[in-house]
DNA sequence: AGACTCGTTGCAAACGAATGCAAGTCTAAG
DNA sequence: CTTAGACTTGCATTCGTTTGCAACGAGTCT
């Protein structure tokens, strides 16, 4: 801009003070400095004061870069999003970012507006030397592999890698499925439409699928499944697809997470004007904030998010220390919601 | 654990493998390697497809680390969030890091649990060498000199230092509240109740200052103002604690944010049997997803998330490549929405 | 007093890449 | 055939730390 700048791009002019400036005030040796600043060695009450003041005086801070080099440990861990659209993971990422901050580790954020950015982000993830992964997108045995190749931890979020080829920290989605499609049954509801995630969602899959299993098992075979994308504005469509599908609605729609199930309760109220529960039972996923609002009060299955992150971070930590720990999964069972949008029996509750 | 270990921080076995083991590879120097993956730099076609080669052999990747050492230029931005309990700042989160991302610049996230951290956290992510830091925290005039002094750009989000101390990207609260009681007061509204957020927060201020402003203009002097805290919840008990200080509730109520103002439609329909709009308008601000949910369809001011998260990217990174660049603050206009909780005329728009 | 700890401190060699400089290669013009 | 010019390429230094090694000084025990 300026023209006269040979170096277009110039640096800082005030240079940030290193460790040797900071020795040489204080008088000592730049190795003294390095030690002062790390809890644990030793130095000398004297020598601490002085290169603490001079720090300070210069405004010093240990390069976390520098270190980071030298001691092969960044001290940061990748955290990789997938979508977004999924109402719980803003959640996830504050907890994960939270747990993390309190063991001393920084989170470098990815998130992917298309899973087919996946390769990307990995190769950007590992190039800056962060410790570990956890990841709650969708991960293939190749980006495994690679993982694997470059020695670096991974932990799943909500994924399981076929044949426990990972570590994984998951909600049971099956069992929570099979939690909700039992009151259901055994309130009486016959005829059921499953309004799921997108295709290429496991977790969605495994909720599918844990819902037919369980209404299998009971005798009903005969459900209607549309998919929509996890939005509130899917859940809105899907029903009234159903609607269409079915020429009128069923007893109860299972929608895969709370999103589309809150979407599904306003179609029903204001294009057909059926009320949840009256009319129709619908049920959710996750126990999201909005799954509390009195307009909803959804029933649904709460994923235990504060114990998952914590584990997450637990789990990965070891490994990271330990690259030889073994594989691991912790599955969590999810936190059963009565709420309000679904006609239940008062009888058993696990 | 394994006792026989002398080296308990054992790090991976498999070394990394370095662009020395790429050049002896391909039988080429490191620098040529090094050339080989900076864009731009000369090398020729048949070198650049041996490097490529061999390091793909070895599963070479480029250390950004080591890079960031030399070059001084980290390429990572620090993103500092105070409380999320406001419900806005998720999404602000996942644009910021896909716009970083776009312009190859990584995002090291940081949440504040409680105000106080501000420090600890500012010095940390001074430690790791960010390019820059956006915050949509509280920064003091303290905080602010200090990152001065470290000569590390700055950008606030919705946050104003006094007297244009520093760069911000804004939303201009005031006018959007203006616009809301101008509204209201012309629909004939004109007793009116105010649930404030938390009391540190500056953007509750300027609403609630914008609010009243307004509607002292108006000759409306005689308004009830309670605080929240951003919440549901607290928008809930708002309205409970309006309707006992009033013995009544008022004409409208505005609420500091669209997660206060649906927790206040709903109580207002549960404990109080009073619909919004019929018997009660309520306004809100932000403009999140669920304020669209058909059980509200609230009456808000909708903040240009997108275009603001697209200023703060360009100006942070135009502020990164040069640093001698004069402070400028940008206040982007928020997009009235109509929505149906609030009972208005059919006149004026803008 | 001599031998032996033990806690401090400095020296110097990493860590992995970027880059100015100079030497080398190749092409094309004279 | 010579030579200027434009590319390529390698050498060696640099970035700001950590850390093994060795030297040093002050106690402590015999």
């Amino acid at each position: 801009m300026t023209g006269d700048n040979k170096h277009p791009a110039r640096k800082h002019d005030t240079k940030r003070a290193t460790s040797y400036d900071a020795a040489r005030l204080a008088g000592v040796s730049q190795s003294a400095v390095s030690r002062v600043f790390k809890t644990g060695a030793s130095a000398s009450i004297k020598m601490r004061e002085r290169v603490l003041a001079a720090a300070h005086e210069i405004g010093y801070r240990p390069n976390a870069i520098a270190r980071g080099l030298i001691t092969k440990r960044s001290n940061m861990v990748g955290v990789v999003i997938s979508r977004m659209t999924n109402l719980y993971y803003p959640e996830l990422i504050v907890q994960l970012t939270q747990s993390f901050s309190k063991r001393g580790i920084r989170v470098l954020l990815f998130t992917l507006e298309h899973e087919s950015e996946i390769n990307i982000v990995l190769e950007q993830t590992l190039q800056y030397q962060v410790d570990g992964i956890v990841t709650a997108a969708i991960l293939g045995p190749a980006q495994l592999d690679m993982l694997n190749a470059a020695g670096i931890p991974v932990l799943l979020y909500n994924r399981q890698a076929e044949h426990g080829r990972a570590t994984a920290v998951c909600c049971d989605q099956e069992a929570g499925e099979a939690w909700l499609v039992s009151r259901l049954i055994e309130s009486g509801h016959r005829r059921f439409a499953i309004i799921s995630g997108p295709k290429d969602s496991t977790v969605s899959m495994e909720r599918t699928s844990g819902a037919l299993r369980r209404l299998s098992e009971l005798d009903i075979d005969d459900v209607t499944v549309i998919s929509g994308d996890y939005s509130y504005e899917s859940g809105h469509r899907g029903l009234m697809e159903i609607y269409e599908l079915l020429g009128g609605l069923p007893d109860a729609v299972i929608a895969a997470n709370d999103a589309m199930a809150t979407g599904c309760i306003d179609a029903a109220r204001e294009a057909l004007g059926a009320k949840a529960p009256e009319t129709l039972s619908v049920v959710g996923f996750d126990g999201i904030g909005a799954a509390e609002y009195a307009a909803y009060q959804l029933t649904t299955v709460r994923q235990p998010v504060a114990r998952m992150t914590h584990a997450t971070v637990d789990m990965l930590l070891q490994r990271i220390d330990n690259p030889e720990i073994g594989r691991e999964q912790r599955i969590f069972q999810g936190t059963p919601v009565r709420g309000r949008s679904a006609r239940l029996a008062e009888i058993g509750d696990a």
